[in-house]
RNA sequence: GCUGCUAUAGUGUAGAGGCCAAUCAUGUCGGCCUUUCACGCCGACGACAGGGGUUCGAAUCCCCUUAGCAGCACCA
């Protein structure tokens, strides 16, 4: 039954079930949880380390925050954290700027946390004079090992004057590097370990900062406490490994007398098949091993948006996953699932003849072809491919058959001289084809083709693809039989091309 | 080791004591449609980690076991 034959049916039998035939399914993206006081607006964040490009462990921080922010209303803040010299790569603060604009986040405002140090100074001294944190000059390893034992270190005991005036040598550039540390009084009996007496300010003299002329920064716990509080953020969303910070950054709520954020901790994602550590990525394109940030190996947002992965398939696949603590792995399947959703009704179809045999067909009449772009939508017309005596036919799909239809041309006949095919006009039907089971298979006119290679993770594929293709720069198409690929290049003759998925 | 969090089908997810012989998506398999092994449609497969308790009744609450994860940095 056809979809016509099916609708006039259905019309007949069951005419109010009509509008139902005509709804498509629209997998739009569940509803997460409400938070909890957001009623009248929030500001979120989100607060990348700019060490190097975006990856897919981003996209979910990012594109969660920004789920509520658009739900809710409010401001979405991009807080780029810059506080270890060692940690900053120049070029990483335009990478994280383009990145974010890709994943299209909503984003209000924009602040580096490296012009903001005079504001983390201040609030460490008030910190100081608060009695809530004194300067340590112990051995990083001596202090381990008190804390371990519970037990204060000398330091603990100075008065609020001689700790100013230790703050202030710091700040005067007194001291280098490893030999002194600011640190927030907690609790030195506190059952955790990880929570007493935590580091809040440290000097770095070496590599310089690229964006600002200092020795002392903050620790994360410390910056990132006072920024969400003078920048008003009222909810948090980040991942579990973030729950001892939380802790501890809640001793200096406390000490100022702020009123904390909300906070939702996600689990682990385990994302399998692409390198995502920024220093394995560094050193791989370093040796060569990749070719540059956007390698199709890589798990960054450029490498997967080269792969023809769209920002609306990875955000609606982050919202699948939502906010649970419990630790996941990462399904490409779903990736790719929520991405043909958004590129099937947009990728003209084309043929991608890969490891081609060029045969001659003989007895053929010369034919020309017409395939849809879309078979989904007609009104976009179709391909013209002219087929003279010689072919290009994908070897996997003729080995061993005796009979194929070209797709939209006509079927041929094969006879097997040992591994040489003699192939030769079959006549037009397409029912005879159906009938013999004949494959339908793609295929290119041998003097009318691109030569093209589509890269793959798995390595890459070397064959020739409709002239057409070439206009397709950028575009994810699909090469009928094989799947969804990006077009990467079209120069000079030859296309180059980047397979997403089936 | 210490501290804490989590545990539903291959994967992701819903479920906040009876509506659950457990939802949805994805996946796999079968069928329909189709000159693509795409899309769409129909159907099937497939899970409450294990053990105790509380309760008339537990996927939901408690305890234990097991497993996974996180933190215990002068990184973020």
């Amino acid at each position: 039954m056809s979809q016509q034959e099916r609708k006039s049916l259905l019309l007949e039998i069951a005419p109010e079930l009509l509008d139902e035939l005509a709804e498509t399914h629209e997998r739009s993206s569940r509803e997460l949880p409400a938070l909890p006081g957001a009623g009248n607006g929030v500001v979120m964040r989100f607060a990348p380390n700019p060490s190097g490009p975006l990856h897919l462990g981003h996209a979910r921080a990012s594109v969660l925050n920004d789920y509520y922010v658009r739900r809710y209303g409010g401001r979405y803040v991009l807080r780029i954290e810059d506080t270890d010299p060692r940690r900053v790569d120049p070029e990483a603060y335009g990478m994280v700027l383009e990145d974010v604009e890709w994943l299209g986040l909503g984003i209000t405002d924009i602040v580096y946390q490296s012009d903001r140090l005079d504001i983390y100074y201040d609030w460490c001294r008030k910190l100081i004079e608060l009695g809530g944190a004194y300067v340590c000059v112990c051995e990083a390893e001596r202090f381990r090992e008190l804390k371990l034992r519970g037990k204060a270190c000398p330091c603990r005991e100075r008065t609020v004057e001689e700790n100013l005036e230790l703050w202030q040598q710091m700040l005067d550039g007194e001291f280098y590097e490893g030999d002194v540390t600011v640190r927030v009084k907690t609790d030195l009996t506190h059952p955790d370990p990880a929570m007493r007496d935590y580091s809040a300010m440290r000097i770095v003299n070496a590599p310089l900062h690229p964006r600002v002329d200092a020795t002392v920064f903050p620790l994360m716990n410390f910056s990132v406490a006072v920024d969400d509080h003078l920048l008003g953020i009222t909810h948090v969303i980040r991942g579990k490994d973030h729950i001892a910070n939380t802790r501890r950054q809640r001793y200096i709520f406390d000490y100022f007398g702020w009123e904390p954020p909300v906070y939702r901790h996600y689990g682990r994602m385990g994302i399998s098949g692409v390198v995502l550590s920024t220093s394995g990525m560094r050193e791989g394109i370093k040796s060569g091993l990749y070719t540059g940030w956007d390698d199709i190996h890589l798990g960054t947002l450029r490498a997967i948006a080269r792969r023809g992965i769209k920002a609306e398939a990875v955000r609606n696949a982050m919202i699948d996953i939502g906010i649970g603590e419990t630790d996941i792995s990462f399904s490409w399947e779903n990736l790719y699932s929520r991405n043909k959703e958004i590129v099937d009704p947009k990728a003209n179809r084309y043929f991608f003849v890969p490891d081609p045999v060029e045969v001659v067909v003989e007895g053929a009449p010369c034919r020309e072809a017409h395939a849809a772009l879309h078979p989904g939508d007609p009104s976009r017309g179709a391909r013209t491919l002219v087929a003279g005596g010689r072919v290009l036919l994908p070897k996997a799909d003729i080995e061993g058959k005796s009979m194929v239809r070209l797709k939209d041309l006509y079927n041929v006949r094969i006879a097997w001289d040992g591994d040489l095919p003699r192939v030769s006009y079959a006549g037009d039907s397409l029912e005879d084809a159906r009938r013999d089971k004949a494959p339908i298979i793609q295929w290119l006119p041998a003097d009318a083709n691109l030569p093209c290679t589509l890269l793959r993770q798995e390595g890459s594929l070397e064959g020739f693809c409709e002239p057409l293709v070439a206009g397709e720069r950028d575009n994810v198409v699909q090469f009928e039989r094989i799947g969804f690929a990006r077009v990467d290049s079209a120069d000079g003759g030859r296309v180059s091309a980047y397979f997403a998925h089936r």
